[in-house]
DNA sequence: TATGAATGAGATTTCATTCAT
DNA sequence: AATGAATGAAATCTCATTCAT
């Protein structure tokens, strides 16, 4: 951290503290968007808390929608990778605690990223690129939840609109428990989600 | 404070004007909210819609702020009459009959006002009094939900937490359809809906 | 008071009423400026403590500035009045006594219209006519006392800067004492402004 | 928090400009003051003097009062300074020449600073801190006098007030002169009130 | 690479004045 | 004679972005 290190002439340590830089804006980033979210958030809120400067942030992104969007894109891999996680849904206890387990992922998930999945789905930013993403995103996370729904739906249910239905819960609820607008433990939440979704599908 | 000019018979001209423009800046501002969303929305954008001027914007609202707290206490109430309306939750047809009834009331109501539910929810907004106000509606709804869930719920399901979970899916799977980032018929998401609460709560 | 005494088709007390009216505003105009200073003012300010209508005020006034100049009217004459009423200045009790009095008259003067006074006296509103007036009215009242001093003063005083000194010394302690920044004793001002004059013209 | 980069030797850049800038604002806020009074000043005067843009000026003050603020802390400090100079009054031709020579000291930082002193004492701005801080200045300012006159006040006056007396006979005719309203030189005016001021004391 | 000063377009807000009734 | 709603020009203020060093 010992800035004195790379004195005048020569370069050192070619492009890490670059990235490092980098690094330091996209935390800053998610923290700052977490705190007031995307629209209520200053690029000078972000490089305060990055503790650097304007002329650097835009070193480093175009703009605050850029800076959004890399953030962005490191969620959508990893929502993508626990989509695929999801395996079929049984009916049986032992597939309800595979359900419950994957459902515990969506929400430590969620716990970590969830300022982001909140902001891009927004109909505010619904109109650019970031929304599009977003958008892309849920739909895809929807599709792999919609495939494991139809395997066992019942004949009386639209497993596409249910499938929906799932992932909206999911995510709201995920939404007001982790902005504080209600008081409910993490763990109380994954079961009470796993026993509802579990219950829609096969029955209490 | 009678004054002796508006005699009865002539129009009472006095206050009906202003009331009127109110009731346009309310609308327009409804319009505007949805349109572009509670953020990206200009004071311009909503007086132009309402066809007056900035001047006469400020002189019924002290800012965009307050003019969406009166559009939110209009929801407010809406809702509260809402919530008393759903009856109790029963396993028969007819009960589901009854609950999908009450679900395509709520449906048509986030029709009529989602921009505005959607916009207090959000954190953006959730620092200030219009904030609060979102969640404290919310909580009131969410808890004649509880009640109603309490007398049918099984041992093994968190009456409290169900219940928010239902209302969170009411909420955002009704955003999805609205903002139109997925396409689906409102009659078959109420269908959904009402299948899925049912089936979690009674069995298929 | 009672308004329903004039009944639409008879005009009754042909202009009675108006010139009520317009007093109501120069009252309301007066106390205005003296709460808040001519450019703070509002004409909101004005109608609001009149209990009139910002129709009504444009009825009897032009403008902001032409309420203060019918106020700055009347406040010119009773300085005119004034001024006449100051006699030959002399080194005796009586003629100290005298003087006394007068500046007892200055005091009372600046107490009834003191915002007034001080308003048409600032730089801001130098440029105008009320400005103008102002320093017309200053000048005059000036040119009095400058003719009392110039008949006693002795030869290594300038009896035109002299006078000038005086009235900026009233005028000035007045304000000081009147808007409260200061707390004294109107009598004791009155004594103590003699006293300095007085000696300043023939010694203590 | 001495960064690496600003090593002795290379130009001091840093805060350098930033000030320069300030001055610059604070030089033109003086200017436009005095030109056109604290009221009618607009922020767009004051940048267009400095040659820098609106932004630039909310870089440096939150608003129009906080540059005034700003301007009047200098005046402050520079009348404190003043009034601690001011030397025992004496009877003596020495010590009326000490008393000129202070007047004149007065008389030369109103030409420099009366703008603001003028503004600071207006009832406009008094509700303020500003209005308090000019209040407090000109008391502290008061003080000194009043300390002065006491050391020599014949028994029959009231150190107290006379002082407030000169102080604003001193204040207002420069506001006279120098606005001005009347023509009169600078030297003649000097001569003036020390002859007053001393003759009110010690007698012609 | 990094900085912090500067910019200016655009948003918000105020208020003297006019207008329809 | 009186009202209160409406207006819009002008002022204030914000903030994403660029620039000089």
């Amino acid at each position: 951290m010992d800035r004195c290190l790379d004195r005048p002439g020569r370069p050192a340590t070619p492009r890490a503290r670059g990235q490092l830089t980098r690094r330091k804006l996209l935390d800053a980033g998610g923290q700052a968007f977490a705190a007031k979210g995307y629209h209520a958030t200053r690029v000078d809120d972000v490089v305060k808390l990055a503790r650097t400067s304007h002329g650097t942030f835009y070193l480093y992104f175009a703009n605050k929608e850029e800076l959004f969007r890399a953030l962005a894109e490191e969620v959508a891999t990893a929502m993508a990778d626990l989509a695929t996680s999801l395996g079929p849904l049984e009916p049986s206890a032992r597939g309800r605690a595979a359900l419950r387990s994957w459902i515990a992922d969506v929400c430590a998930l969620y716990d970590d990223y969830g300022p982001v999945i909140r902001a891009w789905t927004e109909a505010e930013i619904g109109g650019n690129e970031v929304g599009r993403l977003g958008t892309d995103v849920l739909t895809q996370f929807t599709r792999v939840v919609y495939r494991r729904v139809e395997e066992v739906a019942p004949p009386d249910l639209d497993a596409g609109i249910a499938a929906l239905a799932l992932v909206a819960m999911l995510e709201r609820l995920n939404y007001y428990v982790l902005s504080g607008q209600v008081d409910v433990a993490v763990d109380a939440m994954v079961d009470t989600l796993a026993r509802v979704i579990h219950g829609s599908l096969f029955g209490a």
